[in-house]
RNA sequence: GAGGGUGUAGCGAAGCUGGUUAUCGCGACGGCCUGUCACGCCGUAGAUCGCGGGUUCGAGUCCCGUCACUCUCGCCA
């Protein structure tokens, strides 16, 4: 190896204060900034710690003025120099390094920086797939800096509380069998074994409760987990979550750990106070009451069954949809200050609505005394006073209602408008609102496949009292299921699991998988039920939805290191890329490309 | 699979109901500058207006197609 190349850092670019006045100091990192004021310099000297000013004084030697002059940002640069007091009226209160300057007594080039692609940290941000195609760059800015930090302070403090309430922490494989149901698997083909392939997991379902099974009695997992679905703002192909599994637990010990885990986490991570205990909603009352099941509740905004004086009006269209057995909901919008309820307003509610099955909005103004304007508020002449007071309502306020026959299109199209009304009325306060969503149906019917199939997963009980009438009525069972639900965002599922065999076989005959099929694909699950299985159940909070909600942040982009964009491609690297017809050969795979394409 | 939005110099943007040489900020390059901290000042270069076709005397602007990115529906136990 070489000797020294260059001069190592003896403290970083955020630490230095008045107290190391006269201290010789070596600092490493990028330029930020370059003043440069002809016989003056002043570099901004920028590492993860901070930024300190580094001063090139007119005094300097010709050699030392020389390299000043070739310096340009992100040059990545090692300097010696002596720390000094910044005259009085030259302080920076800004900085935390304010107070002193390092004067440079020798600048080392450790690495020249290309033209750069986009400036980093000058406020314009470029667009995202070419911050993702040299995330390097964009990884230097402050924002990223600091979120990564606050990725980092999350998961340790998660580990930290976890291992402090007995949890180990173990690793599942990442290789493993491909199971049937929920997103589709990606595929890892057998060299080996010549059209065989494993499966990236999903999550580590099986594999936790086996750990249940084989005595681990409480086991968390920063897991990585794959499904091979369409992107979004809040979900990517590739995610990671906190997961994590109890024995000899029942449903309210896995929410009273969540509820402490977090409490702990965000007072340790962000100084943030949560309450102790959380809000439980049950599925239906979610739905009735925010019309979606991971309801923000940042701000209040019910909405209200009117089938009863939606039948009492004259107008046709509720009517029929009542008599029908349709639903009529509504929502009442609180008087704005700066929003006006015009015409160009209500459309865009009603396209909001739209877009969940809506076929309109219908919508009343209320004004004086109860007085109903535009709208549909003919229909409803002589019930003003009792729509009014179910809604509510009062002057200045807009009632808006959705009609359907299909009870959760009329519940979320209104859910739609309820969360944009939150948004353009401004009602959304600044907090972390936590909610249970609890008591969800087992099972749901797939129309399309004619038959039932497990809402959440095969693995979760079903409550108790419906152990009788699974068969005979699956639509109602409810299972031990629940979500955790934060400013609208699902951020955790789990469920108390099954782990007896005769019931998880019953509940995959009703899932239309036979005994025969259940035992090829989760025999191994099966035969460990068959060995002593403990109760147990578990819950995995999604830790990039966490942080990202944590950083005040939309995209889960903004909180992973090397996100892939909507398409599923990451433009740094390049993938998914072509292969070598030998590794294909390896493989035993020959493409068979889609027509379109060549 | 479907719908909306965006695409103008290295980056971020402006460009109105079509009308001369496409504008601004940052950056790059050259020069000046002794207390800046988004330093300042002077100057220079840099754009087939995503791509293809059409309408028109004339298209960055209108129309059709297409590609990329992005948001959403479907999908995501």
């Amino acid at each position: 190896m070489a000797e020294e190349v260059f001069s190592q850092r003896t403290t970083t670019c955020g630490s230095l204060t008045k107290a190391d006045n006269g201290a010789k100091v070596v600092l490493n990192g990028w330029v930020h900034r370059d003043r440069n004021h002809g016989a003056l310099h002043f570099i901004n000297l920028r590492d993860r710690y901070g930024i300190t000013q580094v001063v090139v004084d007119d005094d300097a030697s010709k050699e030392l003025q020389a390299v000043a002059n070739e310096l340009h940002m992100e040059y990545c640069i090692a300097v010696t120099g002596v720390v000094r007091l910044r005259p009085d009226s030259m302080v920076n209160p800004e900085m935390t390094t304010g107070e002193v300057e390092v004067k440079a007594e020798r600048i080392e080039i450790l690495s020249k920086c290309a033209p750069l692609p986009f400036q980093i940290d000058d406020g314009n941000e470029p667009r995202e797939d070419l911050r993702l195609k040299y995330r390097y760059l964009d990884l230097r800015t402050q924002g990223m800096q600091k979120r990564m930090k606050l990725r980092h302070d999350f998961i340790f403090a998660c580990r930290k509380y976890l291992t402090s309430r007995d949890f180990y922490e173990i690793e599942t494989p990442t290789m493993i069998k491909s199971t049937p149901e929920g997103a589709r698997d990606f595929l890892v083909p057998s060299r080996i074994y010549p059209g065989k392939f494993y499966a990236l997991p999903q999550s580590p379902q099986l594999f936790k409760q086996i750990l249940m099974v084989g005595g681990m009695d409480k086991y968390f997992q920063i897991a990585r987990c794959y499904r091979d679905e369409d992107a979004r703002g809040d979900r990517q192909l590739e995610f990671t979550q906190l997961d994590l599994e109890m024995s000899f637990v029942k449903r309210d010990d896995v929410l009273s750990l969540m509820e402490d885990l977090f409490g702990s986490v965000f007072k340790e991570v962000m100084d943030y106070d949560l309450p102790a205990r959380w809000r439980r909603l049950s599925y239906h009352d979610a739905l009735n009451t925010y019309g979606c099941d991971k309801p923000d509740l940042r701000f209040d905004l019910p909405l209200s069954d009117v089938n009863e004086i939606a039948k009492k009006s004259s107008f046709a269209t509720f009517k029929d949809i009542v008599s029908n057995g349709g639903y009529v909901k509504a929502i009442c919008a609180p008087k704005s200050e700066t929003v006006d309820f015009s015409r160009k307003f209500i459309t865009s509610l009603e396209d909001a609505a739209k877009i969940y099955g809506a076929q309109g909005l219908a919508w009343i103004k209320v004004g004086e005394n109860n007085t109903f304007t535009g709208g549909v508020s003919k229909f409803f002449a002589g019930l003003e006073d009792e729509l009014a007071s179910m809604m509510d309502a009062k002057e200045g306020d807009m009632i808006l209602f959705v009609a359907h026959q299909d009870w959760k299109k009329c519940c979320a199209s209104l859910s739609a408008v309820r969360t944009k009304l939150g948004k353009d009325l401004n009602l959304i306060r600044k907090s972390f609102e936590f909610c249970w969503i609890v008591d969800f149906p087992l099972f749901e019917y797939n129309e399309e496949e004619s038959h039932w199939e497990a809402a959440h997963h095969m693995f979760s009980m079903p409550q108790a009292e419906y152990l009788d009438t699974l068969e005979s009525d699956p639509g109602s069972v409810k299972g031990d299921l629940y979500d955790l639900v934060l400013n609208g965002y699902e951020v955790a599922s789990g469920s108390i699991r099954i782990h007896d065999v005769e019931l998880q076989k019953r509940i995959f005959r009703i899932c239309n998988f036979d005994d025969e099929t259940a035992e090829e694909r989760f025999g191994f699950l099966l035969n460990s039920f068959r060995y002593g299985a403990p109760p147990h159940g578990g819950i995995a909070p999604g830790v990039d939805r966490m942080i990202m909600i944590m950083a005040e942040e939309s995209s889960i982009h903004e909180v992973i290191a090397f996100p892939k964009n909507t398409a599923g491609i990451s433009p740094m690297d390049d993938s998914p890329s072509l292969v070598d017809e030998k590794q294909l050969d390896d493989l035993h795979l020959i493409i068979k490309y889609p027509e379109s394409k060549t």
